[in-house]
DNA sequence: CTGAAAGCGCTTACAG
DNA sequence: CTGAAAGCGCTTACAG
C-alpha cells in the first residue's frame, strides 16, 4: 500500500522487472514480445498478462541499441504547402501506428540536404525503413546499398537503369490512365489547342505528366498540346500565364495545370483579364483538394491518405520478408478518378 | 587502399572507434560531442577535426539508453485537415533540424487516445519534450507529474484551476485583439446582426474565441451578437449556415467563422442560396489559408509556420534549463493582422 | 585535464 | 523449453 505512489508518474518497468514478477526470465519475456517460439504456453501466457498489466511498452532505445528492430520508420518530405505531403503522412502514421511504431518526420526543401538525410536515415540504423515523399528525381543517381534499410517511394519510380533502386519499394498513381481521361474530357468539350503547366521540375510526377500528356495529344488528331514551364506554384502561374497570353497571338483555349494550386492562380490570372472560363478557355487542376470543389475546378482526384497507408503497408511487407523477390510486391499503383466541374463546363463548340 | 571498401555503405563509426582516431578516450569524445568543459584545447580541436572528417552522428540509441537527452521531439497532433498542423510541424522541424534533433510525430484523432499518447511519450522516457498541438481542453483535468518530461502546448493555455500545468509552456494568438480587429471591421462596413460560427468545441482557440466575440459585441452599441453552434467543418457549415437562414425570419447579416474553411463552405451556401456577398450578408474566415487570397475571404492572418519555431524555441528554452522559473519565459502570444478583402467590401450602409 | 569502469534496457547466441 | 551472459553505443560519476 505504502509503496503504491501514484501511478501516473512512476518510471516504466523493464524488462527484468516484468520477468521478476511474472517469475521468469528476460530472455522468455523478450520472446513472448516478439512472438517468438521457445516459451512454454502458461510462462507465455502468465507474462503476456504481466505485460498487459502494467501496461509494459519495451524501450525503444534498449532495443535500437541491439541493432535488431527499432519500430521507428523514417519519413522524408520536401514541402507541406500542397497538402499532399500533409495528407500522405498522416496515412503513413495511422499504418504504421496500427503496428505500434513511430513516425520520424523529417523535411528537407534542397535536394542535397534531402540527399543526405536519406543516407542518413538508411544507413544510420535509427529506423527501421525509410519512405520518400516525391523526392528529387537527382536521387536515383545514389547508389542503394544491400545493407541499407529498406526505401519506399511514395510518387516516384526508379528509373530503368538505377539497378539498385529496383529492389526498393514504390507506390505510384497512374498518371497516364488519368491524363488520357482529361485530355478525352477536354476534346469531348470541343477544347483544341491545350496548354499543360508542368510542375516542379526534379519531380518524378512532372516528368511522368508531361510525357503522358504528349503522347495523349498525339493520340487526338486536330488537338494541338504544349508545355509551359516555370509555372510550378500558384504565385509563378499568375506570371506565366498573364506573360504567355500577353505575348502570343494564338491562345491555348485550355489550361492543364500539374496541381490544383497551379489552376488556381491561374484562374484567377484569367478572372482579372477578364477572359472567361470555360467559354473562352478552360482549366483543369490535379489533386482535388478540399478548395477545388468550391472553386468548381475540374480536377483528377489524387487519393492521397491512400497512398500514405499503401506506401507503409509494403513497407512492412519488406520489413516482414513476405515480398520475397516478387517486383510486384514491392509496388503498387493507384487510379484517380476524374471530377468534372464548373472549369471545362462549356457547351460543345 | 584495399581495406576502403565503398565508403557509402559502411556501418557508420562509434565513440570508441573516433576515439582512437582521435588517439583520445571515449570520455574525451564524449565531452566534446556535449560542449562540456574539461578537454584541453588542442585534443577537443582534434576531435572535432575527426568528427568532422567521419560525419559522426552520435547513436539516438546509446544516448536514449543512458537516459539523458535523447534528441527526439515528440509531436502530438489531432487531424492534419485544415492545413494548421502541417504548417506548425513544419515550423517545429525546422527548429528541430537546426538543433540536430529528431521529430516524432503522430496524430491521435480521439481524446482517449490523445492523452494516452502524451502520457506515455512524457512518462516513456523516449522523447526529450512534447508538443502538443491544438490538444482537446480536456487534457488539462490530467495532472503533470513533476518528473514528466516538459511539455509544451501549441494554440492552447492551461485554465488557471489547472496548477500542475502553470509550469507547461504555451504558444497561443492574440484571440482578443484579433477578435476586437474583425468586428470594429464589420461594424465599420456597416454590418449589424453578427453571427459566430463557432469551431470544434473541445479546442481553446474556439472556446477563447467566442468569448472574445461576445465581449467585442458588448463594446459596440447597436450591434447585436449571435453564437452558432455545430458548424465546425466545411461541410457541416453549409448545413448549419443553410438550415438556420431558411428557419429564421431575421437574417445576420454576417457570418464570421471560426476558420478559412468553415467561411468557404458559408460562402458555397449563400452563393447556392442566391444571397448577395458582400451586399446582403458578410462572410470572415480566420487563418489565411492560401486559397483565401483567391477567394477574397477578409480574414484574421495566423502566423502557422511561426508558431511551430516559437513552440520548439520555448522547449529549447525549458530542456536547457534557461527559463527558470519565470511564467514570462515560457510563454509566447502571437500578433495576428485582418486581412479585408472582397467577402466584406461592401459600401457603408 | 584524463581515462577506466559501470550501467542504461534490450536481444541473441549459447549451454543446459 | 529455459536462463545466464555478452554486448550494442553511449554518459557519468569516479579516481588519478
Amino acid at each position: 500500500m505504502a509503496a503504491n505512489k501514484d501511478a501516473a508518474h512512476q518510471k516504466p518497468l523493464n524488462l527484468v522487472e516484468i520477468a521478476k514478477l511474472a517469475g521468469s526470465s528476460k530472455s522468455a519475456v523478450s520472446r513472448v514480445i516478439q512472438n517468438q517460439s521457445g516459451v512454454a504456453p502458461e510462462v507465455r501466457a502468465r507474462i503476456q498478462h504481466i505485460i498487459r498489466v502494467h501496461h509494459y511498452r519495451p524501450s525503444l532505445f534498449g532495443r535500437g541499441l541491439k541493432g535488431s528492430r527499432t519500430g521507428l520508420i523514417g519519413v522524408l518530405g520536401r514541402f507541406m504547402e500542397s497538402g499532399f505531403t500533409a495528407e500522405v503522412i498522416r496515412g503513413i502514421d495511422d499504418e504504421v501506428k496500427k503496428r505500434g511504431g513511430h513516425t520520424l518526420v523529417s523535411f528537407a526543401p534542397g535536394i542535397e540536404e534531402y540527399i543526405a538525410f536519406w543516407r542518413s536515415f538508411v544507413s544510420g540504423g535509427q529506423v527501421d525503413g525509410v519512405i520518400l515523399i516525391a523526392p528529387p528525381v537527382d536521387l536515383f543517381n545514389q547508389s542503394v546499398g544491400p545493407s541499407d534499410r529498406p526505401t519506399i517511394l511514395c510518387a516516384a519510380e526508379p528509373p530503368k537503369k538505377a539497378t539498385s533502386w529496383q529492389r526498393a519499394g514504390a507506390v505510384t498513381v497512374d498518371n497516364r490512365s488519368a491524363m488520357d481521361r482529361l485530355v478525352h474530357h477536354l476534346v469531348i468539350k470541343g477544347y483544341k489547342r491545350l496548354a499543360h503547366l508542368a510542375g516542379q521540375p526534379d519531380i518524378f510526377d512532372t516528368q511522368e505528366r508531361v510525357r503522358c500528356f504528349e503522347d495523349a495529344i498525339r493520340k487526338h488528331p486536330g488537338i494541338t498540346g504544349h508545355v509551359l514551364q516555370g509555372a510550378w506554384t500558384s504565385e509563378l502561374a499568375r506570371e506565366v500565364v498573364h506573360e504567355h497570353l500577353e505575348t502570343h497571338g494564338t491562345w491555348p483555349d485550355a489550361f492543364l495545370a500539374f496541381n490544383d494550386a497551379i489552376a488556381l492562380g491561374t484562374l484567377q490570372t484569367l478572372q482579372a483579364m477578364k477572359i472567361a472560363v470555360p467559354d473562352r478557355i478552360g482549366v483543369t487542376g490535379w489533386d482535388d483538394i478540399p478548395f477545388s470543389d468550391y472553386a468548381g475546378l475540374t480536377t483528377i482526384h489524387l487519393p492521397m491518405h491512400e497512398m500514405g497507408i499503401k506506401t507503409a503497408e509494403i513497407l512492412y511487407r519488406l520489413l516482414e520478408g513476405k515480398a520475397g523477390d516478387l517486383h510486384a510486391a514491392r509496388r503498387a499503383k493507384l487510379e484517380m478518378p476524374l471530377k468534372a466541374r464548373r472549369t471545362t463546363a462549356r457547351e460543345h463548340s
